[in-house]
DNA sequence: ATGGTGATGACAGCTACTGACATCGATCGG
DNA sequence: CCGATCGATGTCAGTAGCTGTCATCACCAT
């Protein structure tokens, strides 16, 4: 990451990072699939945490509601307010590289079949549980662009209740 | 895409597919910016056609009602029952392949942008412009993947409508 | 000491992608 | 009718991401 903000994505090369970090190229992709992974290689953990987080929440709770509790539960750990400068960092990088951002989608989209399957688990039906999942990431991605933006103070929990208050509104409409 | 299907995404180099349209690797790099576009190539009509349509509904509709006539309109065009073959063939190889999946996803990241955008132009304020696209998109993709499904027969436009009833009461639970 | 195991290094190789320059055909002004 | 221009293509060389294979080495168990 140190290198990626230097120098700029594509200007760094793998034989790069290798160096830096006193290693071999081959051994690079040995530990990261290839030189995107550098950024999302925790992201099975917060994915667990989440589904965690959703199987966690009482059965009476409603499909949505379980999912954003899910994810506040979850993201209470990983977004403290002392990594928000972590974040925004690596945000800044993967919004300046579409090839980045195309990683970033695919995450999310991962997380996306992970809750659907964890709502299932509650014996949430299809297609409600994938619309629920899909619907939560994007209620995710909402909060988290705001929890990054400069300006925002808030803790990231109530971007997630603000963001789903919004949604709900636009779809009562 | 006959190559893709013939022998899989990966084992088919830009060299292969030069030779059977009878050209250079280099010329095909003109055409595409790499190897995965040649299957989205198509996809800034489409955005263009739900943005046309969107502009297009009555103004006072609201903005999910917007979004979703908008898609009405495009995919009535983009979506007919002839070139369903064709879009289950295409379907088939980007599931099978994870990069191919990434390219599909930012193409999906870029019409929510631009669905978004043309709800601003209608007067919508944010976050509700943003959510509504995001919202819209979900309801498009869900949508497509039903239509593109083997047993389902109905329209594009019945499955929109569908889709956004579903979306609707998880939203309102 | 012996053998197994997991992480690393070394090396060769393929292929996606790019830059630079040459070629060629069509078109258009004179 | 000719030459200039321009857009599309070919040619060639080069970079870098990524992979397979084999050797090495540290560590651990028996």
């Amino acid at each position: 990451m140190e290198l990626y903000a230097e120098r700029g994505f594509d200007a760094t090369t793998v034989a790069d990072i290798a160096e830096r970090a006193g290693l071999t190229e081959r051994t690079f992709f040995r530990h990261f699939a290839d030189k995107r992974e550098v950024l999302f290689s925790g992201g099975e953990v917060l994915q667990q945490a989440v589904v965690d987080g959703i199987t966690a929440v009482d059965p009476g709770a409603t499909s949505i509601e379980a999912a954003v509790r899910g994810l506040e539960t979850a993201t209470a750990d990983f977004f403290a307010p002392a990594v928000r400068p972590h974040s925004r960092a690596r945000q800044r990088i993967i919004d300046a590289h579409p090839e980045l951002q195309e990683r970033e989608l695919i995450k999310m989209a991962r997380l996306a079949r992970a809750i659907a399957e964890a709502l299932r688990e509650r014996g949430v039906a299809e297609p409600s549980a994938t619309l629920t999942a899909e619907t939560a990431v994007v209620i995710f991605r909402v909060s988290f662009d705001r929890w990054v933006a400069d300006g925002d103070v808030s803790t990231f929990g109530a971007l997630l209740r603000e963001s789903l208050d919004g949604l709900r509104s636009v779809a009562a409409a």
